[in-house]
DNA sequence: AAGTTTTTGAGGTACGCACCTCAAAATGAG
DNA sequence: CTCATTTTGAGGTGCGTACCTCAAAAACTT
């Protein structure tokens, strides 16, 4: 039989409301009653009962997920995901919401986060770029005995801040290697397109794909990057004043997540097919890119592992565990039409 | 406030032993009676609390790891995440076994098969070859009310066997489109390895294998299976054969999950380092050999994936649930040594 | 030593459900 | 109609923890 609180008391000579205090960390313990506790906890091997810990608290846990109010198709992924496992762990005591900021106004980003009270949240992931005010909200949200994780874009690392997502210098070298193998000895130019290339994200996918082509491969060149600025119009002008100047064109690496847009000009400005085309995340259309060829490869993180995550991690933090770290990892996922 | 029980019973009009009498699937209701509650459960939108009812089942839930007892790295990894799996969720009032059996025995795997009890498992998840005596065995036990899940290897579809692994043509058909592609216009013979095509995953993989080199790639020639039956000598002998009577082999594609031998008298064969070879599986020795280039991509199935899904399906079967389909789905990946 | 403050103990209630018993009510058979 | 059988209700207990109150004990202070 697994030692209970009861036992514990027992084994460590004191009631069973100081080991409540010790377990939740209340104040007015002697320093050395808690030790005594704590000894006690590793000499009989005690270990917290989770589900009845859960049931006890009455109120599950609430989480929320704070995501940019304007986005793309990759966002829409991700929200669909939230919703879906919501659904799923409302049986299991856990409430997730959808809190939408203002991406393009950190202070008004900010004083929204600010608003989140942990009377009303227990933890709360985020996905934003990084900017100061960010951090900071983000900070004294912790302080407030809020947990927080950050989702796909990284935020600094601190004390209590972790990530969720990929490492985007290796996605970023997984393209450049996977253009290059796939290009053969053919030898030209590579088209690189990012929405813009203020986000850390677009220069740590550069900065992995060159690291990759320049030493490796010689006979590629991969040129500027061009910023579309998430604006179909700009990705199209864009595009065609790049093969206009570039003849030999003959590979495009699309790092931002809306890919849609520049599959679509390059299929028509370059029909032949030779073109090799690799962009990121998976989404309707670039699913669809996939398996009518106009897409030879595709870099995904899955959302939906990415939310699920997200949310146990959330949840470890609450309960002041440790992950399980091979669960945790996101994979830099390499589709083609044969294993979507 | 989530309606409870006592609601439920309320809204049905009936007290809440007949609601524990029809939820839990009990004998001794009228049918009248269990349609009146399922209609209440629907009109209220009741929603059974799992932490509650898992706490107060006494003995959370007690699952069972059938596999072979020899086996390769591939096995050695799933078992190390069984038991770090097991490890994690012991809080969570979940116990988790491995069983081993005779792999090359049948009638006496299905012996130890029927010798486990519904008082000691609520749920097995196995990982063998299909036979009849095992599907057998297998239909028993569900009749003894024990869920069942097959994992890696699928059994044959029946009502209430479900499967935790990839679909193994596409696995192939992934192979044989990236082999083609890295290959690029070079043309030549293909080496097909495989421990034996006795069994149903290896008939699979080269039938996905074929169905995208035979068609879109004339320049290549796959040539038929050379079967390993898993010893190291048999392994080299086969090559060194195979290389001798086909000068210009170009590409090498084993779909056995024991890759280290195959991978290393490739490399003493043919040390110019042209030869494409793509194989199954992440261990310790695969990895190696993706990282020093002896190896050019692997297709996996994450292992750790394939154990968490498997207790997660288990549960949901014992709770009468569905799972969750997006987080089950074990993704077909595509490893390089730039996503590892 | 007396008073003040801090620390601890004893006891309780609650969470939502599983599982048990026994008697009462409803139903069916003859 | 009576008797046997089936179906239902009322009530209880327990799972392991959180969280609360109040009084008693221990530890400091001056």
């Amino acid at each position: 039989m697994r030692p209970t609180t009861k036992d514990l008391a027992k084994a460590a000579g004191v009631s069973l409301a100081t080991v409540d205090r010790v377990l939740n960390g209340r104040s007015g313990v002697r320093q050395k009653t808690v030790d005594a506790v704590n000894e006690a906890i590793t000499r009989i091997g005690f270990e917290r009962n989770q589900v009845a810990a859960t049931l006890a608290r009455q109120r599950g846990y609430r989480f929320g997920f704070v995501v940019p109010r304007s986005g793309d198709e990759f966002l829409s992924v991700i929200i669909k995901h939230i919703s879906e496992f919501a659904q799923a762990s409302r049986a299991e005591m856990i409430q997730t919401k959808v809190i939408r900021i203002d991406d393009h106004d950190p202070h008004r980003a900010a004083r929204t986060l600010s608003r989140l009270s942990a009377d009303e949240y227990d933890g709360i992931a985020i996905m934003a770029p990084e900017t100061p005010q960010i951090r900071d909200a983000l900070y004294r949200m912790r302080e407030r005995g809020i947990q927080t994780v950050a989702i796909v874009s990284n935020q600094q690392e601190e004390d209590g801040q972790s990530f969720v997502g990929i490492d985007n210098v290796a996605a970023g070298a997984t393209a450049g290697r996977l253009m290059a193998r796939f290009l053969g000895n053919r030898s030209g130019d590579i088209l690189v397109l990012a929405e813009t290339m203020q986000s850390r994200d677009s220069l740590e996918r550069r900065l992995g794909f060159d690291r990759v082509l320049s030493p490796d491969y010689p006979h590629f060149h991969a040129l500027p990057t061009l910023e579309t600025h998430g604006y179909p119009d700009r990705t199209k002008l864009v595009l065609e004043n790049a093969f206009a100047a570039h003849p030999d064109i003959i590979g495009l690496y699309i790092m931002g997540s809306e890919a849609r847009v520049a599959i679509e000009c390059a299929r028509d400005l370059k029909p032949d097919g030779k073109l090799i085309t690799i962009a990121h995340e998976r989404t309707p259309s670039t699913e669809q890119a996939l398996r009518d060829d106009t897409l030879d490869a595709l870099i995904n993180q899955d959302p939906g592992h990415i939310v699920r995550s997200a949310i146990r991690t959330l949840r470890a933090k609450c309960e002041n565990r440790e992950t399980l770290a091979s669960q945790e990892r996101i994979r830099i996922e390499i589709l083609i039409s044969e294993n979507l």
